[in-house]
DNA sequence: CTCATTTATTATCTTTTGTTAACGAGTATT
DNA sequence: AATACTCGTTAACAAAAGATAATAAATGAG
């Protein structure tokens, strides 16, 4: 990859600061910024039909995260994202990429690695953890995966991600330590 | 769209006609081709340990489909996929299909547009069926998105890709069969 | 059509999960 | 220091799911 390209993608780079627990894109934001976690630790969320969050996912660093409903299909995010830390990201948003991505078959290379790549493969990790494992093996699947993490964040948000109830997890963290 | 373009991609894109049970990719082939599937039905599976068959994803008519492990990250397939009926298939090449993206920003767009985003809408649909509904929920949502797909396979395949064993799925079906 | 195979359902039992509530430890607030 | 909150754990019970096996229904091959 091209020395110029870096320097032209860097130029077209912002970067921001939030404090902990700042929103980053609210709930029916259309933003189209793709993030890149410097430091710190982000979560998106949702409240579902009981009035309860539920959190989606959760980011640290060198993770990229973005307002996926907006940025694929112009429809308004679903999830709200916050920080769960003070938090430094890089941030470009998609016309900018997309303008260096066809000018310039090196962006697109860029772009389809940082972009469909990191994205579409933990979409397609979470979903085999989903198939294949059941709800113990997917929990130390995460902690193997996202180590930098789970001592980060209440475990409540971690049991939502892994699609299980809080009082769930807590269970299966003692059948864990007990095997060992 | 130009229809210059249409053109071009018509041409660079074969088509192919498979008997039912035929494999199209193999566990372990490294083959780039995106099909789209004009009719018939598809489906994608591995053996896990056990040495039992784990249906991962089923695809039907007007569905894209493709060998992720290869096309993002040069891996070898880690499913198998084989028809369940007599089925054709429309498809290209990934080089293809990026060498007309780069040299028109017409077909970048087709590429962003039919591969990011039906393939990343359709994961992202799946992890959220996951993280926010009860295996019965996730099972009518199914019925929902693919009406066209339920009635033609097995259960059992059906129940491996809601990440539940067939057993429990028949329950499930009795359980919604007498709240009607 | 008949027989063999595959698939779906049902039953039984065990394990896990969901739900709700209670409790204690740890934080934060005032 | 006292109070209020949040979070993780535990308990108790109901509901659901996994495992296994038996049976019924459907499908396919000859």
């Amino acid at each position: 990859m091209n020395i110029k390209f870096l320097y032209k993608l860097l130029r077209n780079l912002g970067s921001k600061t939030f404090e902990k627990g700042e929103i980053i894109i609210d709930e029916a934001d259309k933003i189209n910024n793709v993030f890149y976690i410097r430091k710190g630790l982000v979560r998106s969320y949702l409240i579902n039909e009981k009035g309860e969050e539920i959190t989606f996912q959760l980011f640290a660093e060198r993770q990229i995260f973005g307002n996926v409903h907006t940025i694929l299909f112009n429809e308004p995010s679903k999830f709200t994202f916050e920080t769960l830390e003070n938090t430094k990201v890089y941030f470009t948003d998609l016309k900018t990429f997309q303008d260096l991505s066809t000018s310039n078959s090196d962006f697109l290379k860029i772009d389809n690695a940082i972009f469909g790549r990191q994205i579409l493969k933990q979409a397609f990790q979470r979903i085999d953890s989903f198939v294949f494992l059941s709800p113990e093996k997917r929990y130390q699947q995460y902690l193997k995966d996202y180590p930098n993490i789970i001592s980060r964040v209440p475990d409540k948000y971690i049991a939502n991600v892994l699609g299980v109830t809080p009082v769930s997890l807590s269970r299966i963290r003692k059948r864990i330590s007990k095997k060992n």
